[in-house]
DNA sequence: GTTCTAGAAC
DNA sequence: GTTCTAGAAC
């Protein structure tokens, strides 16, 4: 169907096309983005001569080399073709060698289709007959790791054009504008790519984004036709600016990525406030926040106006570069009408507060408006659910937005705020650009809810106000660290989790239960303070001997096994070993050492190398024991990041978690999770930096999830299938009601990991509290995955979430397969 | 009503 | 470390 090459010779008259320049238009997009298409429908009614150059059938219709694209294109440039480079071109190396076309006949146009990964991703998945034939797991692990390369092409590549659309219908403007090109037209040179006005962009926001000329829209149905006359087209494409700074040259991906995000923002307000902003930092910043307590917790919507626009006057005057936007759901929105019309009244500068209508979790990929803050109208717990903003944020942020959250706070009283630095993993940062989420908790009025106010609005009026100065404290206080500039170049998981620790907490509360370990209010303390602080506590913990008397237990054991005899059951100079009291698999063992004032292995330094390399060593021994009697058991060794009892001890624990004695999630965390720090590991941290690195007790209330899963890379995790391998899975009420019925218990499966198929039989074998433990033991055979479902015997598919991944489980007459492990926020159709 | 979590006691 | 319980969340 697709040609290596195709040219399409609408015009009647080549000749013509000799006069003018020809151009090289590189597409730059991920799969999905619609780059043939856009190509397909230029082409299709041009009076250009034009020919697409397609790496993925340049080679007799398969896919083929940059070198085979790059002759083709130099055969159709010599017959004065203009061309399309339609593959993805999405770093700066990729697009290089094309850029080189250009000449003083040849002008080279960029044309980016950015469109929001999902988009892409489901288009790629439907897409049928594509060479990678990818599943849609590994669809999105595709698109999203090629997005993570994306470097915007600049001017000063060699580029004369660069058009970037962010929307389909941008998509739609820029076909017309290319199809309109006849062979003796040019197109003004320059960077193309702000939003364009479409029915999704609201005039009110038009307004505050001070763009002169706001478009006249009615509803949805009006746009295709607007946005399809050719007058829309030039209108909406504005000039950011001839060149862009050549700061960001040879920058790092992350930096381009943030640079995207800041862009539009300044290149918005550069568009007609150049004077004001010319001399101030070009860097303006949005917060969009919801109403606080209007919804679920029933506030007066008359009062919560008035507060609003109080507090929002108040601030703006002390947030030069920022804006501050009021976001609802709907235009049908009370709070958001009452404070638009008071807003008037107040005469409120439009350009330092507005209101939009939209989700606050996807403003950027629906709605076109950069919002690098978002508030949260958060509960006391901080915690996701509850439905209504928070839940919707806290699902669109993924479970890193929870897991910093936790870091910084395990509960917030109403009229305060917490700053969250939003993690670099975090869909609410990749898709929407949003790098810090403020929590915020508002007076409540609702007698469904805690801490009910019961109609008293001296008190609850007064919460309000100070809930919203509290978050507009906390956003000034990302403006005044240029945390922003300073996430350019720290945006990794390291860095980003140590910002979370320097950031201000206003007011925060910690819970009690963290053992004094964490105590610190306020603002300010730094990375180091805190560890040292940590270390001191750890240590005074040990030197006071703050331990309860249950967690002596082993280190009395430790001090004198032979009292112990009963429970020892090996002896060694450095060492003692016992079965762990309650093991939470059908081997636990642990391997104690002996060493008096080693309490856990935050203690551990170099001196103790040798001592580790021991316990290692005998922790092998008996693992090479117990396989003697069981071949298909796996183990892991390792140590609990912050134990419970004290006295250094390793665990040995075979991986089938099989025991009445694992009964709820921080028994499986505390194995599960980097919370458990593998030996090997921590023998080449103390190698190599004289300590090992500990991770945080919040890692024990994260969701449960199961060790044998795929990650997005489909690659597998550390351990290797074995013969007979037990897989623990849990699953929700729902989800077991769902594999009962349709699967029932005690049947043999097919299970598809990655992409091969294991026969497995699926047995349930354990309840605790809520949560199903079904076992998957492998069979040991496998086959391809992409061999058997052609076998054609699929008679359904089912989509199911389990904890905070999405499932697939196709049923067939004689099957039943079950993909695991695509995370919930690289779905695209969940 | 059931489920989940934090906190206290041991 | 475990067990138990109250109270909040659902």
């Amino acid at each position: 169907m697709e040609k290596e090459m195709e040219v399409d010779n609408f015009n009647p008259n080549p000749s013509k096309a000799e006069n003018g320049k020809v151009l090289v238009v590189i597409m730059v997009g991920a799969p999905g983005s619609g780059k043939s298409t856009f190509c397909d429908l230029v082409m299709g009614a041009s009076s250009r001569r034009w020919a697409r150059i397609c790496q993925d059938n340049i080679n007799k219709g398969k896919a083929g080399t940059k070198a085979q694209c790059i002759s083709t294109a130099v055969v159709a440039l010599k017959d004065k073709k203009s061309v399309f480079i339609d593959r993805c071109n999405l770093d700066r190396e990729q697009r290089a060698e094309f850029v080189k076309l250009g000449s003083s006949e040849v002008d080279v146009h960029a044309v980016v289709l950015d469109l929001p990964a999902k988009l892409c991703i489901s288009r790629f998945v439907k897409r049928t007959g594509h060479e990678g034939n990818l599943q849609g797991g590994r669809a999105a692990a595709v698109v999203n790791r090629m997005l993570q390369k994306k470097e915007l092409p600049q001017l000063s590549e060699g580029f004369s054009r660069i058009t970037i659309c962010h929307s389909e219908s941008e998509v739609e403007d820029t076909i017309i504008t290319y199809r309109r090109l006849s062979a003796e037209d040019a197109l003004p040179s320059g960077c193309f790519g702000q939003k364009t006005p479409d029915a999704k962009v609201q005039v009110g926001i038009m307004k505050f984004l001070k763009k002169a000329d706001p478009p006249s829209l009615g509803s949805g149905s009006s746009m295709t036709q607007s946005s399809f006359s050719s007058k829309s087209v030039k209108e909406s494409q504005i000039c950011s600016e001839g060149s862009k700074p050549d700061a960001f040259e040879g920058a790092s991906n992350e930096e381009h990525k943030h640079h995207l995000v800041l862009e539009s923002v300044s290149d918005a307000a550069a568009l007609t406030n150049s004077k004001e902003d010319s001399s101030s930092l070009d860097i303006s910043v949005t917060l969009a926040f919801p109403s606080i307590s209007t919804a679920d917790f029933q506030f007066d919507h008359d009062k919560a106006s008035d507060i609003i626009l109080e507090t929002v006057e108040e601030y703006s005057s002390k947030l030069k570069n920022a804006r501050l936007v009021l976001v609802d759901l709907t235009h049908k929105s009370k709070i958001l009408s009452l404070v638009k019309s008071k807003a008037v009244q107040r005469n409120i500068n439009p350009e330092k507060f507005s209101t939009f209508v939209g989700d606050v979790t996807c403003l950027y990929s629906k709605g076109g408006l950069r919002c690098n803050v978002i508030a949260n109208a958060a509960n006391w717990r901080l915690k996701p659910g509850g439905g209504g903003v928070n839940a919707a944020i806290f699902s669109a942020a993924g479970p890193s937005l929870e897991v910093a959250t936790k870091k910084r706070a395990n509960s917030l009283a109403p009229g305060k705020a917490v700053v969250i630095s939003v993690p670099a993993d975090s869909p609410l940062f990749i898709r929407e650009g949003v790098t810090h989420v403020i929590h915020v908790v508002g007076p409540n009025m609702n007698p469904q809810r805690p801490n009910c106010l019961k109609n008293d609005y001296d008190e609850g009026c007064k919460i309000l106000r100070e809930a919203y100065s509290s978050l507009f404290e906390g956003f000034a206080s990302i403006l005044k660290r240029s945390e922003l500039q300073d996430h350019r170049g720290q945006r990794n998981e390291n860095a980003s989790e140590q910002r979370i620790k320097r950031e201000i907490v206003h007011d925060e509360e910690r819970s009690k239960k963290n053992k004094g370990l964490e105590h610190e209010v306020g603002s300010g303390i730094n990375v180091l303070g805190k560890e040292k602080e940590k270390e001191k506590q750890n240590k005074s913990k040990s030197a006071s001997k703050a331990w309860s008397s249950w967690a002596q237990a082993l280190y009395n054991i430790a001090m004198n096994p032979e009292k112990h005899k009963s429970t020892v059951i090996d002896t060694a100079t450095d060492v003692v070993v016992l079965n762990d009291a309650y093991p939470k698999a059908k081997r636990h063992i642990l391997v104690l050492a002996r060493l008096n004032g080693l309490d856990g292995v935050g203690d551990v330094c170099q001196e103790h190398l040798q001592l580790l390399r021991t316990m290692q060593q005998v922790g092998i021994k008996w693992t090479e024991r117990f396989l003697q009697e069981d071949e298909s058991l796996i183990f892991r060794l390792g140590f609990h990041s912050v134990p419970s009892m004290r006295q250094l001890h390793l665990h040995v624990i075979s991986q089938d978690f099989n025991s009445q004695h694992l009964k709820n999630k921080k028994h499986w965390n505390s194995f599960n999770t980097e919370f458990f720090r593998d030996v090997v590991d921590v023998i080449e941290d103390v190698e190599k930096f004289g300590k090992p690195s500990i991770q945080d007790e919040g890692l024990l209330s994260k969701e449960l999830r199961c060790h044998r899963s795929f990650d997005l890379n489909g690659t597998q995790s550390r351990l290797s299938l074995r013969k007979s391998q037990i897989v623990p899975v849990f699953l929700s009420r729902d989800e077991d009601a769902f594999l009962e019925k349709k699967v029932g218990v005690n049947k043999d499966v097919k299970v598809i990991m990655g992409s091969f198929v294991y026969n497995m039989r699926l047995s349930r074998w354990n309840y605790d509290k809520g949560s199903f433990r079904y076992t998957l033991s492998h069979q040991w055979n496998k086959l391809r995955a992409d061999k058997v479902l052609k076998l054609g015997n699929i008679i359904q598919v089912v989509l199911f979430r389990l904890e905070n991944r999405i499932n697939f489980a196709i049923l067939g007459p004689k099957c039943t397969f079950i993909l695991f492990g695509i995370r919930v926020e690289d779905y695209p159709w969940y």
